[in-house]
DNA sequence: CGCGCTCTTGACGAACATCAAGCTCCGTGG
DNA sequence: CCACGGAGCTTGATGTTCGTCAAGAGCGCG
């Protein structure tokens, strides 16, 4: 939030005090579910997670990954009911804030409030680039793409550099997410490896040609919205 | 915004007194372009618009189509810079809101904020419904979905009954929504003509079998929060 | 040691893209 | 009133990408 534009100390304060429960999740639960009703909104603090649905016929669609510092199912509060459920990929920490003091905030810190509302509006964003993936892009280009969005989102929270970050995820969870079979995310990651754009062993993946890499998915970082302004 | 709750005649008035100019765009003009840095959020109140991307080869991806009631770009009030561009499929009226406006409610409407937000976050639903059917279905089933989404939103807004509604808009527009060649939007919809779901003839479509065309589409209106409660 | 999960590879088929041509409709100007 | 032109629709032939099915290999875990 930090990010985007400078928070008061009254602020800090007030979404500090929000937070209530910790929470743990292990790898394949779910944080929250289609047609739920949460009282709270979730703020993942270690591990990944992802936005999904699944049809009647048992096809997933991952529609977002989260990372720490992501508050998966902040839209909750306004829309009430989910129409998607949030799972965890890996193991994963959160914290909760309760609708309530949510509430109280919007209340009471106008400009706080915009910053929340803002974060949805990154999540809608970061929706379009997903689009814009399944839609026009081949496999490899949205593998491409999907490398680069996780490698620049962990670097800006301070969990990857040197083009290196852990990714424990499955080829199975890739192809929901990519919307292509898990047998087609393997074919095209060996392309990847064999253009030496990067390296994927043990949970661990290394970017060995970023620039390469950034022009084959045709990633820009511009929807993430990286510039501290007044909101 | 009324039909997701009860708005206070002090916050009717205040966002009727935010509203500035009246626009007019004709049909292929652009409302706002990827890159801009709008001063105003634009209100469409007559005609078909929709969000796009275009890449550098010259494909389009549409990523939304608004109708009148839509509020096309409210998210620019906080992202600041369109990372995409929403532009006229037919000829459009709309009302412009500048931000500074806009930044006046949210200082003095709490609850009228959170409805402005609410829009942006069931937009955002929007995407996510496109998500899966770009991501899940054939292109039959997209294309199905797609004639059900847009009658059941002119429904909802009183621009569409008994199963009719005019949608002049090209097989072209079609393709680059559900990220399908035009040339197979024409087979897909020879098809659903074939199944008598639907007509569609000089710019007006009619939904012969509503319940077939829901199933086929696996479409479902719950996404647009239709409920009203305290938000 | 054996079971299950994930990754890997090959063969085959389906869905959709692309290319190309002809058609219909409609507005425009002579 | 008709000839012309252009945009959009329609249809066929061919090619590519990716899905599905199937089988085997590696690896961690009980």
């Amino acid at each position: 939030m930090q990010l985007r534009d400078t928070l008061g100390l009254d602020e800090k304060r007030a979404i500090i005090q929000s937070a209530r429960d910790r929470l743990h999740f292990s790898s394949g639960e779910d944080l929250v579910v289609e047609g739920d009703r949460p009282m709270r909104c979730v703020l993942v603090t270690s591990g990944f997670a992802c936005r999904y649905r699944l049809l009647p016929s048992g096809e997933r669609q991952i529609m977002a990954i989260h990372l720490p510092g992501d508050f998966v199912d902040l839209h909750s509060f306004l829309l009430k009911e989910m129409d998607h459920s949030v799972g965890a990929l890996t193991e994963c920490t959160a914290v909760g804030f309760p609708h309530e003091s949510l509430l109280q905030v919007t209340e009471r810190f106008p400009h706080l409030t915009r910053m929340l509302w803002l974060m949805t509006l990154i999540d809608a964003a970061g929706h379009r680039e997903w689009l814009i993936g399944l839609g026009l892009l081949s496999a490899p280009q949205r593998t491409a793409r999907l490398f680069c969005e996780i490698y620049k989102r962990l670097e800006i929270v301070g969990l990857a550099r040197d083009h290196e970050f852990r990714f424990p995820v499955t080829q199975v969870a890739m192809g929901d997410a990519l919307g292509i079979s898990a047998v087609h995310v393997n074919r095209v990651v060996q392309e990847l490896r064999q253009q030496d754009l990067i390296t994927w062993e043990r949970g661990t993946v290394r970017i060995l040609d970023w620039s390469r890499l950034v022009a084959t998915g045709q990633f820009s970082d511009r929807y993430l919205h990286l510039v501290r302004e007044p909101r």
